[in-house]
DNA sequence: TTGTATGCGTTATCAA
DNA sequence: TTGATAACGCATACAA
């Protein structure tokens, strides 16, 4: 590999001017332009970014902690974050913690050390004092992490009421709703607690099925057995996300009842891949694109030293399928 | 950040001592050795990667280059190869070239350029000579990209084999199979190959139809639709991926077709994802893992220097779900 | 307009 | 068993 050296030697200058040359600073006559572009031309010169890294003691390389990217959000949402990442000059480092602390912490530590300039973080399991350590700039989505750094969210409670009343108006009183744990410091709580009020304000009583993050699609299809045999008069279900709604319309399937004529259905996320797959699911629309690009925009500020709000939150809505209504909806 | 003579000055020792210790080179004393590690637990200090890299003249860095994220095959494929790459000790950059040709050259001058230790690609475009410049390690999944770069793959012929076979086993003749653009390099186009071929012994006539790879979902509906319209006799369709064959199952039930009663299906690919989603599907599953195992096993002999084939395949299966047969098969 | 000398944080060589 | 010094490749302050 070719080195600055190599090429002031041949260009007959000296290392300070190809280094001028190639940051356009300082004063140049056109001649040495020219001279040392042509110089780079014939040795293939590209400049070494490790020792660029080491002088301004900056990686351009962005760390991402997501907790799983089989989940389609987080599948999106780490392409998008890459995307726009990449396109304001950054490299990204993903991590994924499967939802394993342990993992999580390991990453943390690879990340952390120097490596990565900032830090875009969705991963579950707080307690993490080491992301606000060192001056780190980070920013947090979906996630509470800690108090002074930035979330990025959708708005869940609107989200969970929109699903919930959506039901309601549908006139049926059985609904029922599944989420995360609910020890977990999370955004998507809310949409719980708005399903809870609009219960309540309806009069009707609100039944939730707490799902671990972590375990697999065939005990979570079991417990969406059990939502069956437990509420046999279920009319309606609220799924926190959209692989989960798939996977109780099929248990509903397989249990003889349809979808939406014996149960209605409302998803989470409304991710591409699943409005490709499944346009008919009726489902609350997280705007992942405009969360990526928020998330990156409000680190670029921390990057900056800029000051930041400490939570954003970002507008959803509901896209109506065909799962979540018995009336035809128009196409 | 405290560096290595901050934690020699506390230690009241030289540099290269506190070197030693922290890579256990030559002879110490275990006194030293104690009072070196209590400096660098009192300041808290972490060795400065890029440094080292600098030195090393190593990034431990492998780049990851993929058409698509969107498609589940690339998605949970590029899932694995970050896992498989983080145990062996490397950290992963990725770029998703989206099928442009021109990302993809801008992604791989980022990572050329003295970034990555070495590259998986999986990207579509040839011409990239700049591949095997600079004795980059380099190897493909599911690409052909070059002479001299191994290929991983599984055995696309055998999957399309399997796929026709069991198809025309079950009595239809009206097979239509569909594929990728017939211009490009991807051992892909053997799933058509044997197609082809398996038809041909049956005395069938094979029709595939060719979809580019950066059309929307959308678009593919209409080319879909376009099938029942210029085949109205379509018996069955052997999609060369499993989200397209999703796409055709709901094209079909808009043209009141319905699966597997009025037309078979067999998709390509297995994924994890779609199986959760839709594990009726009857499809090709590629070893996705295990591609992602080898791939990363190759590299690392590249890395070391050391021989490799030019190609490998890894055995398919046929996942036998309700859609590609009216028989109902055994649960 | 161009060149010299120094430092970024680490590791290795050689000497003590 | 330990320390002084050079080198990795680049970019800047300062000098010319």
């Amino acid at each position: 590999m070719p080195k600055l050296e190599d090429v002031a030697k041949l260009a007959q200058v000296s290392k300070t001017t190809v280094s001028r040359v190639l940051n356009r600073r300082g004063y140049l006559s056109q001649a040495t332009i020219e001279k040392v572009y042509w110089a780079m031309e014939q040795l293939d010169y590209h400049p070494n970014v490790v020792a660029r890294q080491l002088y301004n003691n900056k990686t351009n390389l962005i760390g991402i902690l997501l907790p799983t990217v089989a989940d389609p959000f987080f599948g999106e949402l780490s392409f998008e974050l890459e995307r726009q990442l990449y396109e304001q000059g950054f490299k990204v480092l993903i991590g994924n913690s499967m939802n394993d602390p342990q993992k999580e912490a390991n990453y943390l530590d690879q990340l952390l050390i120097k490596q990565v300039d900032g830090l875009i973080v969705g991963t579950h399991n707080q307690g993490l004092k080491q992301y606000h350590r060192q001056q780190l700039p980070v920013v947090a989505i979906d996630r509470i992490v800690n108090e002074d750094i930035p979330v990025i969210a959708s708005d869940n409670y609107r989200g969970g009421w929109l699903a919930t009343e959506y039901l309601v108006q549908q006139g049926v009183t059985h609904i029922i709703h599944t989420n995360g744990p609910h020890d977990l410091a999370t955004p998507a709580k809310q949409r719980r607690t708005a399903y809870e009020e609009v219960m309540q304000k309806a009069n009707l009583t609100p039944v939730t099925y707490e799902l671990d993050f972590n375990i697999s699609p065939t005990q979570k299809q079991q417990i969406f057995r059990r939502i069956f045999v437990e509420h046999p008069k279920v009319e309606a279900i609220f799924a926190s996300n959209d692989t989960d709604a798939i996977l109780i319309q099929q248990v509903a399937g397989e249990l003889g009842r349809k979808v939406p004529a014996d149960l209605l259905l409302v998803g989470y996320d409304g991710t591409k891949m699943i409005r490709n797959l499944d346009p008919q699911l009726t489902t609350v629309v997280q705007p992942i694109e405009k969360m990526a690009q928020l998330a990156v925009k409000i680190l670029q500020q921390r990057l900056h030293k800029q000051a930041t709000e400490t939570q954003y939150l970002l507008p959803v809505k509901l896209h109506q399928g065909q799962t979540g209504s018995k009336l035809k909806t128009r196409d």
